[in-house]
Parts: structure tokens; C-alpha cells; sequence
DNA sequence: TTATTTTTGCGACTGAGTTGCATTAATTGT
DNA sequence: ACAATTAATGCAACTCAGTCGCAAAAATAA
């Protein structure tokens, strides 16, 4: 633990959530910024930007780990709990502004619900 | 493609999914037959069970793949689509009867949903 | 500036999943 | 029952996301 120091290669991540507003898989991120960092480092920096609640991460169609933007989400919890959309065309993965119904089950205790929803976004269906 | 043969190796991973109810992870199944057949025939194998309608597929919270037996599916369409459970105890993973309210996005359209739940089961709560 | 602590790059590694190919086993036809 | 055909298997090598240890570099504190 310690101070969470601000880096070029931080604040480079931390810009790239602020412009996108879609969500970005860890396999383009490796790929936009090769040549700017080590692969280790952009790992290592969406870990420590997912503990201090800047970012949220969920897997893909394909079990890839993707990222977005928080909101209102800080180190102690992450409250924007919301599903994701993937296109199964273009690849585009987006969050989605809706809240997830759980499902209540007889004897178990449901902490947490991971929605994924995979079709076709508005660019493909036009 | 051409005729699915019923092999022995065919035949003792269909017995698992007869004997098993809840789903199980790939991980898990090489490790169940180790020595009675290898990781390549595995995966094989349950790649045609699931054409074939014979069981399903989805990722647990770790992005690995589980597998479990189908209901009323067939080679043309798998119908049984419900929401997965896995406990973070003791990482047992189940089918879900429970409808999925699929959410409707403007100028999008969904063509699937999958919903992971989890939680603590009805063992270790106990 | 100097000392301290975090972060980075690098390279080696892990583990799930895939693939090509030669061999083996299941099915089909006679 | 036997031979011919074709699908399935074993094996070993491979791919690729993700991790790790460690020495060097950068950021913060003194
Ligand atoms: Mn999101
Ligand atoms: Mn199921
Ligand atoms: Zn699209
Ligand atoms: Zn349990």
C-alpha cells in the first residue's frame, strides 16, 4: 500500500477513460499504447485504477477482461453495478444504464449479478 | 462433418453429465479424466456435445468455461438459455431456473443474454 | 539535494485453449 | 466376418492473456 503516485503512463490511461466513453478491452489497450509502455505496466495500472474505484472491469463475450470509466465509485465501493453490451459485429462494448433484477434463489445468498448482453449496436444495424 | 461417433471417451463424459447436476468446469473435467483421456479430446468432444444441443456453455466469474447438460435442446437451437450460479465459497457452479428480462435498448438489438450470479450456495451457508 | 518508496521495463513464466498430423477406433458396405 | 472408409484420438508443439521477480528509473518526502 501507499500513495498512489501520478505517472506519465497513469495519467496517459487515465486520459484515454476520459475521452472514450465506450469500454475498451485489455487487448486494445496492450495495443494503443505499445511502444508508450510495457504490457506489464497497463495491467498493473487498470489494477490499482479498479481499486481506487476510477475504473470497473468485467469480461467480454470471450472471457477478456474489459474497462470503463466509473461513476461515483470510489475506494471503498463500487455502486455503478450495470450490464454490458458487446456487438457481435463490430466488437464495440459498451455499459449500459439499467438496473440488473436479481434474481432472489430459496437458500442462497446472491452478492453479486453480471449481466452481458451480446447483439447488434445502433453503427451496425443502420 | 458426417456422423458424430460414440466413442468410449464420448460415452464417459456423457455418463458424467448424466451423473452430475450442477455444471462443471473445464479445468475440472481434464482433471477428472486425467488418464483416461487427453485435454485435446476433452475440449473436442465437448465442443460437439454442445452442436449437438447436448449441453451447454458459459463462463464462470474467472472467465473459464463451464459446461452442463441441456434440456430440450437439439442440434438446430439451444432453447434452455437461464442465469448461472457460483458460489465464491466453496466454487460450485449451477443451471438457474429463472427467466431472464432481457432490457430493451433503443436502436439496438439484443440477441442473447447471459447472467452470472454469485453469492454463497446453500452448503456453506449452513 | 538526498533518502525513501513506488512504479516501470524486461524477460521469463503460467495455464487455458488450439492445431497439425500420424495413428487408432468406429462405422459402413459387401 | 472382413475390408474400406471416415471420424476421433494422442501427442507435442504452439498461441495468447495474464502474472511475477528483480534490477533500474521515476516520483514523492525529508
Ligand atoms: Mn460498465
Ligand atoms: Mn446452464
Ligand atoms: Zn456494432
Ligand atoms: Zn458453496
Amino acid at each position: 500500500m501507499g500513495v498512489v503516485r501520478n505517472t506519465k503512463s497513469v495519467k496517459l490511461v487515465n486520459d484515454l477513460f476520459n475521452e472514450i466513453h465506450s469500454a475498451i478491452g485489455v487487448v486494445e489497450l496492450v495495443e494503443k499504447f505499445n511502444g508508450q509502455m510495457n504490457k506489464s505496466t497497463i495491467y498493473r495500472i487498470l489494477d490499482r485504477l479498479e481499486d481506487e474505484g476510477r475504473v470497473h472491469s468485467f469480461l467480454g463475450v470471450n472471457g477478456l477482461k474489459h474497462y470503463a470509466k466509473c461513476h461515483d465509485c470510489s475506494k471503498s465501493e463500487h455502486v455503478d453495478i450495470h450490464p454490458h453490451f458487446q456487438c457481435t459485429t463490430c466488437g464495440k462494448v459498451e455499459c449500459v444504464s439499467y438496473e440488473i433484477k436479481i434474481p432472489r434463489l430459496s437458500n442462497k445468498k446472491i452478492e453479486q449479478a453480471q449481466l452481458l448482453l451480446t447483439g447488434t449496436c445502433e453503427v451496425c444495424l443502420a
